[in-house]
Parts: C-alpha cells; sequence; structure tokens
DNA sequence: CACAATATGTCGCGTAACGACATAAGTCAA
DNA sequence: TTGACTTATGTCGTTACGCGACATATTGTG
C-alpha cells in the first residue's frame, strides 16, 4: 500500500498541536516527578508496576514492554528506585529466573501524590486531546488531496 | 485546594494504560523518525515549524515554546537540522535578534513522508486514546475514594 | 545615553537508554 | 540424564540530548 503523501497545511498544524499539546503533558508530568524528588522514568516504572493489569507487582520482562524499554534499560531504571527504597525485588515463586518487583511504602506514597496530580492534569487537558485526537481522525482526504476546501475548523485554533 | 489522595487500583491502572499507549505512539514514532534517517527530535522540530499556526516558518524562541525546550537547546537542536540541510536559518526582517526558521525541499520531503505515517497511524490508534481519555475524565470520585464498585469497565482492558 | 530586558548562541556536564556481552534458569529431544 | 537451545535478568562502556551558566547582539526605556 503506498504511503498518501502532500498533507494540507491544516493537517500539519493538527498534528503540531497534538504534538505540543503531548509535550505540554510530559512537561507537567515532568516538573510534578522532579517535585516529588524522583526522575520522569522513576514515575512511570511506579506508575507501571502499580497499575499493571491485574497486579500490583510486575516481572522486569513486562515493565520493560509497558514502559517500551529494552530490558537492560529496565534493569537500570529499576536498580536506581531499589536505591531509592521505593521498591523492592522479590524473587518469583515459580521461574526462578524471573524477578517481581513491587512498591516500598514510600513509593506508594510518592506514586499516589504523582497520580493524585496528574488525574487532576489529565482531567482539564483531556476533553482537549480528544478533540485534537477526533480532528486528526476526521482527516478528509478529499480536502487533503487537493488542499482546497478548508475543512471543519480545527480544535488547535480554538484551544489556549 | 487539598490534593486528593487514595486513588483506587482501577484508577491506577487507567492512568498507566494510558501512560501506555502513549509510549508505544511514541515508539512508533521515534522508529519512523530513524528510519527517515532523522532522529525523533529532529522530526518533532520539523512538524513544529512546517505546522506553526499561520505560517510554514518560526522563531527560535516559538519552537522552544512548542517543543518544550530551553532556547538554548532549541538552539543546538535547530543547528544539527541546518547540518543536514533539512532546514535553513532566515534573519528576521523587523527585528533583528530573531532569526527565523524554514524547511528546505529535502525537509519537506521527509516531513512529508512521516506525518503521513503518524496520520494513519493515529488514525488506527487515536480512538482507543481517546477511550483511555474518557474513561479517566470519568473517573468517578464517589467509588475513588471508597475504593469500592468497581466502575464502568475499563478500556484499558478491552484493548489488545 | 546609560541600562535593563530580550533573543539567540556557545560550552562543559550529568545522565538515561542503548548495544554487546555475561550469567543463570528453564525447556526439549534423544 | 545430558546436551543444545532459549529465555530472563544483569553488567559495562558508549552516545547523545537537554540543561545550567555564561556570552553576545539587538531592542526598549528612564
Amino acid at each position: 500500500m503506498a504511503v498518501q503523501r502532500k498533507l494540507s497545511k491544516t493537517e500539519y498544524e493538527s498534528l503540531a498541536a497534538f504534538r505540543y499539546a503531548l509535550r505540554q503533558f510530559l512537561r507537567f508530568s515532568e516538573e510534578a516527578a522532579q517535585q516529588a524528588g524522583i526522575t520522569p522514568q522513576q514515575h512511570q516504572a511506579l506508575l507501571a508496576i502499580k497499575g499493571f493489569p491485574g497486579r500490583d507487582a510486575a516481572t522486569v520482562g513486562e515493565l520493560a514492554e509497558r514502559l517500551q524499554l529494552r530490558p537492560n534499560s529496565t534493569v537500570e531504571l529499576l536498580d536506581r528506585l531499589v536505591d531509592l527504597k521505593l521498591l523492592i525485588r522479590v524473587p518469583s515463586a515459580g521461574d526462578k529466573r524471573q524477578v517481581h518487583v513491587r512498591l516500598t511504602a514510600s513509593g506508594e506514597m510518592i506514586l499516589d501524590q504523582l497520580s493524585s496530580a496528574h488525574k487532576e492534569q489529565l482531567g482539564r487537558i483531556g476533553p482537549g486531546l480528544r478533540l485534537l485526537l477526533e480532528e486528526l481522525g476526521n482527516a478528509d482526504v478529499q480536502a487533503t488531496i487537493a488542499s482546497q476546501k478548508p475543512p471543519t475548523t480545527p480544535a488547535s485554533t480554538l484551544l489556549p
């Protein structure tokens, strides 16, 4: 299938607006993590563990997938969190190659605080993000090719 | 206003699922950029320029805001893109402190290719992301505090 | 006109993620 | 059982991005 080329100016603006919103959210997240005394990556790891579907622990491999990191990078990230006493390694009962990882009380506190802040922030910006995504989904292929007929007013121009 | 604490397991899972989806998208984006021969950051810069609202050029400061980077970091990023001949600096007509930046033909080609791929991908994952955001927005504060009554089945458990 | 504020640019540093490699534990077939 | 092969985790040196601190040029302001 050939890649469809020649996007309209409006589509570029929509894509850019989406990334801008994403970066703003990630910046908020980074600053929140820093204020909590950890790095953004450490925050992500804590959340991936506590928020693992159906469990509140996970193996290194599972976290590597959820964080989209190489397994060895994940090990290094977890090492730092263990040093901070925010999580502990738990030898797996079954497969002894695996190592489970679980939050400590300190880890839970920090994650709780950060997650509350993030939930609030997502409540604020969520609707805007959804609008941007909808706008990108509605991409009128006709107007895209012809680069004519301005499509429905882009949400990107409506946001602050 | 006091930060609301004690999130439910479901809320942690929703937050984690959202970040997982985000990371998957960003990973896709990173790989697409690499295959196009540039770094993810360079791709973001090209998009921010071409997708700047109302213009197809921007100043360093404007890009710093849109990319959520420090101005000096932005300069370095732009330097690399100029080296690659993907964009050019244009002295500002008015304020001579400012420097505008614009894509070259090569830059346009690469961005066009990448943007098409991203538009496709967002068409695929957009609906899932919107569901996750809606789920996070609907956060039933009642159930959150009591940590009881499983809320509406989380979209995170429905996705592949 | 002095002086503060703004915009861009330079340099050295800290660090996160990676690739390449190492080790331990499980699996499977003959 | 043994041996070969795979999987899971961990170690180490390298690379590159973003940053803080600082420098320069232009603009605004009293």
